[in-house]
DNA sequence: TTCTATTAATTGCATTGACAAGTAACTGAC
DNA sequence: GTCAGTTACTTGTCAATGCAATTAATAGAA
């Protein structure tokens, strides 16, 4: 009871946002330090972009905006920081200029195989000694609150 | 399978960290929109710091931040723009003139009755359909993952 | 008592992120 | 073909956050 607070019998802040936040901060700083601790100038939301890239290369802006849940703002300046450290170009789309083709340089290519085993570790490590059915079950969970807020 | 990226067998990106920051910036957003709704310009982070308060008032910024899980110069600039919103006041530590004491101003403690029924709302939404006990599920693999990056 | 180490808070720098507004280019209706 | 509306991306503003560094004040050891 010491994470929740009631108010008239109804949990408020009821503790699941603050668990969803602590995991997602967490989460987020082990990979940025362990990044780091690579040498790698890397932060998770350019990592969550080279993921798509490595998926599949020469994507839009937009694309990449979808694939990752951000809005337009954002990703222009992710993708700007990313140029700047030589992980990916951008060129003019041939067939509409207003869009810009992103593709990873080799240094962008070449970190797969770095940063992969990084990463995995670290999942490794946060879902030590849970049962697979409950990680299942935490997607599945997840999965309807968040359709829940944007449906 | 859609959301996963397999590398050598093992998941990598696995899709519960993509999740669980999904719901937290759903979540988060959803929030501050309905405060601002109402008219309140309080953000998601100002909001966890009242809820301690509520709690407790009077407290130095370092429990707030404890409380909280934010570093000292994150809630020294969060309590910055509360201070500023009129939300609540610091005044020197009588007995450690380091320390700088948070009391909620009438206007800070007035949110209370006005924000929480909000946040009860989202809360609702948000689980709604979902069984009690996949949400206690939910609650207790992630402060398992918590536990496992933070121990 | 004095000097060192620790602690509370703040400021600087860089990134992410939401939202609003602006620019350039494309599309569709006429 | 022309013009209005849409789309892709960029820039500005403000807030949160991590880390490093700084300041002021306290605590502890010699």
């Amino acid at each position: 009871m010491k994470d929740q607070f009631r108010d008239g019998g109804i949990v408020v802040d009821n503790a699941l946002g603050f668990w969803v936040h602590r995991v997602y901060q967490a989460s987020r700083n082990e990979m940025f330090r362990e990044f780091k601790d690579q040498g790698e100038d890397v932060t998770p939301e350019q990592w969550a972009v080279l993921i798509r890239l490595w998926e599949r290369d020469e994507r839009t802006q937009t694309e990449l905006s979808e694939a990752t849940f951000r809005d337009a703002p954002t990703m222009s300046r992710i993708v700007d920081g990313m140029a700047t450290r030589g992980l990916l170009e951008r060129r003019v789309h041939p067939e509409d200029a207003r869009a810009r083709i992103i593709s990873l340089t080799p240094r962008g290519r070449a970190l797969k195989k770095k940063l992969v085993p990084v990463v995995e570790r670290i999942v490794l490590r946060m879902t030590r000694g849970i049962d697979p059915s409950d990680l299942e079950a935490l997607r599945t969970t997840l999965r309807r609150m968040f359709e829940n807020l944007a449906g």
